[in-house]
DNA sequence: CTGAAAGCGCTTACAG
DNA sequence: CTGAAAGCGCTTACAG
């Protein structure tokens, strides 16, 4: 059996509702009492059930947290960092890998709502299903616009599109092509980066092509799309891909097909995480500041979570930063 | 206010017990209460509190897991896994990047007894904490020995470190240096590794020279020794990298010091992930069955939670694939 | 087939 | 400075 309050309380010669008081540092205790009841604590091992303290408190100090997939390097060091700073705030994460599908988010919001979690951070699409449901809890969207009343935290999406696209324009790239996540109306980061590429193209006169792929996290899908623009614009000389692993399936592809980089095409990425800057550290690409994306998601929480905000409309746009490596 | 059981109860016009019946189905209920009662969850969007429930079941499905960190990718891809197997099976998991600190794997491991976690997962060194507390609490380690009574689930790595320490010496490599994590005690995972390297090398009478890189997580320590080991080794033609990380560092370093990968210098590296296929396909490496570590992981606490291992002493080990890209 | 009572492990007014 | 009582939201014997 574990132990309980009340082993200890047995042990020390107290009430509970003593050892329930130095464990909560509340209200006065001699001296005396804390002591025995802390050795008490030692002697049986004693860690107080956090199950039956939150019951009572309603407060869990529980953080759910749902994206894609921690497979994923962008989300992994994103995860990396809201798990780590909620820690040190003493909040606990409860995580959940959506992949995308409606359906399993669906299910992961009905989990942490029965796990009575303080507040949740979204990645991911949530057709309004967070919003209806939302009965005193915070919620915390990351680069996705889920309603009016839930703050978001993003990165200047339109920037990172215009400094990428510039870039390839300003080194001479004719046939710009753009591959992008999946279009949907519940995420305009995405568009918001095919947007500003669509604009630079226009105002140097060319024509955008943009080449979607399905956010699926299936490499068989990601790579037929590529083969498919190389096949249909074996001329092209500039890409900019709205991640680097697209980035990198399109440079190994294009080499395989005898084309040199940055000769004969020029490629930027996005996101600039550490593992992609490990393992392609010769790639250009947008990098978006990770750990202050997940410092001002938890600060936004933690204020929400202590109610300071209140269907307020909110969004903060973090500067991302161009790269220049060896790719373009 | 949060909808409650006894909210539900008065609006189908039946008692608390029965509306608890229908949620676990439970007992003999008439066709029309529970068709009363269901309705009435409904209308009042009621969602049952996990906390409450598990603290009279003494069950929370609940399961910690703690890693170093999921921006590694090789972290991210299996805690993917993990967790997405989990929720397969009902059970949510409770997230920890300890970063190899102790002490923060010790504050962890505490947090996780005070949730009431119905299990563990470790893949980090845990000196001997979670034995010590362990109490009803199914614990299973990837990779690590943690103490004879905890199960543990790992690859092949003696195998693998042959593999990859035979194909150099296969491909005519005259100095073969091994770049591993910092030697630990608690993990023979990486010893075995470098035991291949070092018996593979006697073998061919060869002197084994490894470095080790600190498992602190911070490039600038990882780059250095990279560094010193072209400074000091400004002949070698072939090295077998723990990880595909450090093999990527040494490629770029080799590079930028005039180096041909594989003409002057062979690369092998471990992991394998997905990630790093992806970045860098052109890598030579080891690869982990990252899905079948997950699935047995899992299963294996699964059993332990049901109470059908009992201090059995227990090993599964998985067999590793080398993945000859052109690094070799 | 259904309900009243007791209890999961804790905390907080309320007394003293 | 300390304790007995009630209650957090649920579940399960036990009656009926």
């Amino acid at each position: 059996m574990k132990t309980k309050i009340g082993d200890v309380a047995k042990l020390a010669g107290v009430s509970p509702t003593t050892v329930s008081r130095v464990l909560n540092n509340r209200g006065y205790i001699s001296k005396e009492t804390r002591e025995n009841v802390h050795k008490a604590m030692r002697e049986l091992n004693y860690f107080p059930n956090d199950l039956a303290r939150s019951l009572f408190n309603k407060r869990t100090n529980l953080i759910g947290v749902i994206f894609p997939t921690t497979s994923n390097p962008f989300y992994g060091e994103l995860i990396f960092h809201l798990e780590n700073i909620c820690a040190e705030q003493g909040y606990k994460v409860l995580l959940c890998n959506s992949l995308n599908s409606i359906e399993k988010e669906e299910k992961y919001v009905e989990m942490l709502l029965r796990n009575q979690v303080d507040g949740i951070i979204v990645g991911t699409h949530n057709h309004g299903i967070i919003d209806y449901h939302k009965q005193n809890l915070a919620v915390v969207a990351v680069d996705r616009y889920l309603s009016e009343t839930i703050p978001i935290v993003s990165c200047d999406n339109y920037d990172g599109g215009r400094k990428a696209t510039e870039l390839l324009v300003s080194k001479q790239c004719e046939y710009i092509i753009h591959i992008n996540g999946q279009s949907d109306i519940e995420t305009p980061a995405q568009q918001l980066r095919r947007k500003a590429y669509e604009d630079v193209l226009h105002e140097c006169g060319k024509k955008p092509i943009t080449y979607e792929v399905p956010q699926t996290f299936d490499p068989k899908s990601q790579d037929e799309i590529i083969q498919r623009i190389l096949d249909e614009h074996p001329h092209v000389d500039g890409v900019f891909a709205s991640n680097d692993l697209f980035a990198a399936s399109f440079i190994r592809e294009a080499k395989r097909r005898g084309k040199k980089i940055p000769e004969d095409v020029k490629v930027v990425g996005y996101d600039g995480t550490e593992t992609a800057q490990t393992l392609l550290p010769e790639l250009t690409t947008i990098q978006q500041p990770i750990h202050s994306i997940a410092q001002t998601t938890v600060d936004m929480l933690l204020k929400g979570i202590s109610g300071e905000f209140h269907n307020i409309k909110s969004e903060t746009k973090l500067p991302v930063t161009l790269i220049e490596g060896e790719t373009t």
